[in-house]
DNA sequence: CAATTTTAGACAAACGTTTGTCTAATTGTC
DNA sequence: GACAATTAGACAAACGTTTGTCTAAAATTG
């Protein structure tokens, strides 16, 4: 059960006291050399002496104490529904990039949208010293105890920054785009209900049809529900609308995966994308340009938008204040998946001869 | 500069002597009794007002301070190459989870394999207070200064555990799967220089393919280079091949990502998968299920391996000992991307058409 | 040369815990 | 009732840093 020396069995690692006693010198010398601290006056030739030394016995000073005396452990913690592929790996990996080019360590920790566990997280990092907190797609009930700025929050929080889609924009893309193609009937998707963006989203699309005239039929409403990140979200939806026998030309999408349930399902009931119908997705993730048909969808910019959250945290860590919302731009991928609307006739042959 | 109170203006958090002054017991006594530190007696009276106290003022050990008295971090690192998707994600996703169970808390770091960051990575981590480190597909030097178990080593070390894939297992299932489907020209493809497994899989694939009676054309060989994760990497290499004019009627992939691209390029110049070409991708990503068509693939269980290697580690940490070579079985998944061989007449004919 | 300033560094407290040792009060035993 | 044993808790050291205060020696000034 004891350990002795768990590995290595030297002497421990190198600290302060050791190389203080080493060269001859206090602790206190030594951490200012090391540390460069201003206004104390060291002689070069020593100066030289300590940093030989740190350098021989590959000295590194304990963060752990050192945040103990009230400095900043250069950390930061990331709260995320899921790990895996998608959405949140995106920008977990913006965050994630950024941090270490700026020489920050990150713990994630991931909490199914448990309210438990998203409530207990923010506590659990303070404890262990993280200096700030990015919460990715997270129903935060209140601010944490912490510097934290969001991305896609679910609710605003006085205090926290977020980093969020001009879905309204977005939603004018990609109907724009329908209706360019003479779509009259498009199929909605609603994302699930704990995801942040379902709701905006959705609110988006109604307003932009609205502008641009299109109908938005409830029976071609599509909602998940489904806590996954495989295409199966979309799959059951799909297959249950085809089967209904509603006329549809296009199916505007949730996100990229979900369009990539929706083209299989479509697949297997014998309509080929964009030939029949024509999908549009959202997000662009790295597989949608190699799917076959690749997809046309609305790209956001999740790298960015994580990176963008990492670096206003940072900044607010070092004093500066940052505004409150921060819009990205999406944009409009155009690929294979969407092509021109069919007319009705012909469409309707092909409802019939794939139903049976 | 100065930041007098960063966040909340509170009295700072509750700790164990604002606690004990609160209750008028000492620190130690609160410790006792919040650990339930064996041996000591305290009334049941105190304990209950004690933990009421902590409660009241949500308390929270700092474990900064309690990792500088000699205790677990309860905190590992996580080595990889490469955030986003794919081959490391899902191997993260499998460690991560085990350690959030295990309320555990990582650090995820990642190198795009930079000697120096590698060899720099675990003395950062060990400043951090980390306890163990989970290395994914990285070529460590020597071992890390602290308990470390491997995911896909690139080469053995003296008391690191290894977790890896069977690759003879694999190639014997791809190589039969594609013999008993009637292939004989078989492309392959072998993984980038950087990758661990590039070298052991190809080995076995050839031995594999000695073992059915297949014979190996050096001209169907396909060398991946390209330091990415999207499945443009193949993408070049499958187009060279196909304006070359060799005739092949099965691609057997390093990854799923690949065949991806394998699958567009065929795609692209004409060629259907997998009617005129079999496609066999490798490791069953999340995204292999749902590509049109869905892909046949050997399964790597990369969530497993990253729970496996995590589950080792752990019981590291606490004394036991734990194999160093821990090897897991792949399996086949047969789905839409490979099909019986056409005879090679038809083959030709298909090829002349394409070609022009 | 005496007085002052600067230099080079030591010393000690503090950060928030854990834990070994100690003590006063209470309880139990004969 | 005298003694031992137990109970309830205090006290202090330690972990590895940082940092404010102090001091002896050296250098500078008049």
């Amino acid at each position: 059960m004891h350990k002795s020396s768990s590995n290595s069995n030297g002497p421990r690692h190198a600290n302060l006291k050791m190389l203080a006693e080493y060269l001859g010198l206090s602790p206190s010398t030594v951490s200012f050399v090391l540390n460069e601290t201003p206004g104390r006056s060291i002689p070069e030739a020593t100066r030289a002496r300590v940093k030989a030394a740190a350098e021989k016995f590959n000295y590194r000073p304990s963060m752990i104490a050192r945040t103990l005396q009230g400095k900043r452990m250069q950390t930061i913690g990331i709260l995320l529904p899921e790990l895996g592929e998608g959405y949140h790996s995106q920008v977990l990996s913006g965050v994630g990039d950024l941090l270490m080019r700026k020489d920050y360590f990150y713990f994630t920790v991931h909490h199914r949208h448990r309210k438990e566990l998203v409530s207990a997280y923010p506590g659990l990092l303070r404890a262990r010293g993280v200096d700030g907190i990015v919460a990715i797609d997270t129903h935060l009930e209140e601010p944490p105890p912490l510097p934290t700025v969001t991305v896609a929050a679910h609710n605003p929080l006085p205090g926290v920054s977020n980093v969020f889609l001009d879905e309204d924009h977005a939603a004018r893309l990609s109907l724009t785009h329908l209706r360019d193609l003479g779509h009259k009937k498009i199929a909605f998707m609603h994302g699930q209900p704990f995801s942040s963006d379902a709701d905006t989203r959705w609110l988006a699309s109604v307003n932009a049809a609205r502008e641009l005239g299109l109908e938005l039929h409830e029976e071609l409403a599509i909602y998940l529900s489904k806590d996954s990140h495989s295409p199966e979200i979309s799959y059951p939806g799909i297959r249950k609308l085809i089967k209904s026998g509603r006329q549809f030309t296009a199916v505007l999408c949730f996100n990229d995966v979900a369009a990539m349930g929706t083209i299989r399902a479509l697949h297997e009931a014998g309509l080929r994308v964009p030939d029949d119908v024509s999908v549009l997705g959202f997000d662009d993730i790295q597989s949608a340009e190699y799917q076959v048909p690749s997809l046309t969808t609305i790209r956001q910019p999740l790298q960015k938008m994580g990176s963008t959250a990492a670096q206003l945290l940072l900044k607010k860590l070092s004093g500066e204040t940052i505004p409150e919302a921060i819009q990205v731009e999406p944009e409009l991928v155009v690929r294979e998946s969407t092509a021109p609307a069919k007319d009705a006739a012909t469409r309707s042959a092909v409802y019939r001869a794939v139903r049976r």
